[in-house]
DNA sequence: TCTTGCTCCTCTAGTCACTAGAGAAGTTAG
DNA sequence: CTAACTTCTCTAGTGACTAGAGGAGCAAGA
């Protein structure tokens, strides 16, 4: 029934520092201990622990993660809250790939035009440079 | 022709704790002080300056921007390394936008999902709890 | 029983690129 | 001369971990 914190790692791949971590910043409460004072396990935090990796991997920062848990106990309460922060989340996700999109056309735009030459003529140095040069040109 | 670090960073639009910042790593070298101690700067750094931040705002670290200086520094040598750090940098960001793009894809499906209704029925919260159903999916 | 090797414990410090704040000192305008 | 502003140094904080030291528990084999 109860493991220890190795056997919790391996069934949600989260890193036996990264969970001590959590319990410290108070994401998964502290755990009890076995006389050995080794912390002891059991599905309800595999579950937990699953959330939390699964928001982690989407992006989700601690915070949101810790409103979302604590909506998550209360069933009954309307998820309109919810739905409130995965949308600003999302809103965040499409703006940082507008960005991103914006430096990867001005990034290809530098290297196409790089000859190749010497650093004196190159044009990746060049735009770096001269950004006003660059500004004037969009 | 010499001017203070507040000058600096109007001219640049890096603020002033950033140029101490970037002296103290030694991405700017250390600039001569007046007889009250204060900074003093002229157009070379104004222009170092002004490639540190656009290379920044291309996303480069600074350990690229590092190299990328002391190679601007070697006019005569082949640009090839420049181009390899460009490029390196591009697919780094190319990487970034397809992971973004695949968390926006899913977060989308879960939104659209979700009924607005109360917790317990709440699509977002159980898509993030099962993640191994959202494996299967894909 | 002893040893080997693994897991676990706590605690501190490091990562990256800044940012914030304290407290002191120089500088400028009125 | 004074008030407001800028600058100085230094320390500590951010987010979300990660790395390492030094020590203790535990399971399996000789």
């Amino acid at each position: 029934m109860a493991f220890p914190i190795g056997e919790l790692a391996r069934q949600t791949a989260v890193k036996v520092p990264t969970i001590r971590y959590y319990e410290q910043i108070g994401l998964l409460p502290a755990a009890p201990r076995s006389e050995g004072n080794r912390r002891l396990y059991g599905s309800t935090e595999v579950e937990r622990l699953n959330f939390i990796r699964h928001a982690r991997d989407l992006g989700f920062e601690i915070e949101d993660i810790r409103e979302l848990l604590a909506m998550a106990a209360q069933p009954q309460s309307s998820c309109h809250q919810v739905d409130s922060i995965a949308n600003n989340h999302l809103a965040e996700i499409e703006r940082r790939i507008a960005s991103l999109t914006a430096l990867k056309r001005e990034l290809s735009r530098m290297i196409e035009e790089c000859g190749h030459g010497r650093v004196c003529d190159c044009r990746i140095i060049e735009a770096l440079a001269d950004h006003s040069q660059c500004l004037a040109e969009h």
